[in-house]
DNA sequence: TTAATATTCCT
DNA sequence: GGAATATTA
């Protein structure tokens, strides 16, 4: 009997998985394996938000795989040792796993690659499973990869995506090869309350809901904030319980400019993927860099305390935070302030912004948070680097009737309309009323500041 | 063919 | 201002 391992990572699913697919193809079993890596934990990924949802996802593969005669198998420690193990224990041939973009998964990949050769098995990598189209597919002449969004997508829309995969109908998995207990979504600590559920069936089911009903007015509604009505996929393509390939052929077939806009989004995820694929070193240093002197030290804290912790001053940019800490997801309009608000605005670091939404966000992947991050500050692919955006007039825009900010900030519950965007205009006698700081920088200082620094103007 | 230059465009 | 491509020599 032949026997491979399928090392699930970021595409925790049955639907269109072609590692699970080309080892069911060519053995007798298979041991589906996920690995709980401790480098991974202990780099901070493993946050609560982040660990819960993974539960989730865990729970739901394991009983779609039960629901074809299989199950997951789940081991913890050194990815590297546990694959290898596995691997002895069932004397598999082959190691089927997903390729992926960052420097980590790189590293993961040439060291699984060497330790299965010397036991004289080997490791396939399979393309195209965390991204619709790999990395470097489409190359600009003269560069290994994309710097600007347009040419890429104009390139990417052109090229053929391979058919998606159905489900397997049966996995037959080996009795003897043990597991742990999976890890349970109730047993993880300081979660946030209205955090998103985690696995395919939630997600195929999003995925439906979204096409038939949601998609349509994407284009207009994209940056409406209240309005919440962007796809909330962001998870489900992350942990991979959603496949972008399926994503993209199921809302190509959905025609109209709503799902057009959709596809574009998803495009701009798999550009950020080849960037970072191609210089892996972007995930903590400027893609290019600013020279900034970024501020430090004890004020430069404080201000960064009070970003994270929704109190700036500023309701819209408090809002979106606010909406991090309760969600573990914040509006994809609230990132865009958030993050020009702290780079900008406050002129610190945007590796202390990354981090941070690392941290929060149940969609938070390297490629994606950092290659956006970097966008915001001015040092990544952004054609106009040195923009500010002016929080009152995005809230303005985005938030005309002041229903975000109220939704997120109840202490300016009582503040109608507009007038919930600028707080500080209040006399000091109703000002007095509400419990909320006063902007820790004025706009036109924080402006100053950041010109100065970057010699602009 | 290739390199220099012009043009177009940038969520 | 600079990336990507079109045009020209």
């Amino acid at each position: 009997m032949t026997v491979a391992v399928v090392l699930f990572t970021s595409d925790l699913r049955l639907h269109d998985h072609p590692p699970l697919r080309a080892a069911l193809d060519n053995h007798d079993a298979v041991v589906p394996l996920f690995v709980r890596d401790e480098r991974i934990d202990a780099a901070g990924f493993a946050a609560p938000n982040r660990l819960a949802f993974l539960a989730d996802c865990l729970a739901d593969l394991d009983s779609g795989l039960r629901e074809r005669g299989g199950r997951l198998v789940l081991r913890s420690g050194d990815v590297v040792a546990r694959v290898r193990e596995v691997a002895r224990e069932v004397d598999a041939d082959e190691v089927h796993v997903a390729a992926d973009v960052s420097r980590y998964a790189h590293h993961r990949e040439d060291r699984l690659r060497g330790a299965l050769r010397e036991d004289g098995r080997r490791l396939r990598v399979h393309e195209a499973v965390v991204t619709a189209l790999p990395p470097g597919a489409v190359t600009p002449a003269g560069s290994d990869h994309f710097a600007v969004f347009t040419p890429y997508h104009r390139r990417w829309d052109q090229e053929r995506l391979r058919d998606p995969l159905p489900a397997p109908r049966t996995v037959r998995v080996p009795d003897d090869v043990a597991s742990e207990d999976l890890p349970r979504r109730e047993k993880v600590a300081d979660v946030s309350e209205g955090l998103a559920q985690g696995g395919e069936q939630a997600a195929r089911r999003s995925l439906a809901t979204w096409l038939r009903s949601g998609v349509h007015q994407y284009d207009e509604r994209h940056d409406d904030l209240p309005g919440d009505a962007t796809s909330r996929l962001s998870p489900h393509l992350h942990f991979g319980t959603l496949s972008p390939t399926e994503i993209v052929h199921r809302a190509r077939a959905v025609s109209g400019s709503g799902a057009e806009a959709f596809v574009r989004q998803v495009c701009w995820r798999e550009f950020h993927h080849q960037v970072l694929a191609a210089r892996p070193a972007a995930a903590h240093d400027d893609y290019r860099a600013k020279h900034d002197r970024w501020r430090s030290g004890g004020d430069a804290e404080d201000d960064f305390a009070a970003w994270r912790d929704g109190l700036t001053g500023y309701p819209i940019v408090d809002a979106a935070m606010r909406q991090l800490a309760h969600e573990g997801w914040m509006h994809n309009r609230g990132r865009l302030l958030a993050g020009s608000f702290l780079t900008k605005t406050l002129y610190l670091d945007w590796r202390w912004g990354a981090r941070h939404f690392l941290r929060m966000l149940v969609d938070g992947d390297v490629a994606n948070n950092q290659m956006n991050w970097q966008w915001m500050a001015g040092t990544g692919t952004d054609t106009r680097p040195n923009r500010v955006l002016n929080p009152v007039r995005q809230a303005l825009r985005y938030d005309p009737d002041g229903v975000y900010v109220r939704r997120w900030v109840p202490e300016l519950a009582d503040l109608e309309g507009a007038a919930v965007h600028e707080p500080w205009k209040l006399t000091g006698l109703e000002r007095a009323q509400y419990d909320y700081p006063d902007p820790v920088v004025s706009l036109s200082e924080g402006l100053d500041r950041f010109k100065q620094a970057r010699g602009v103007d």
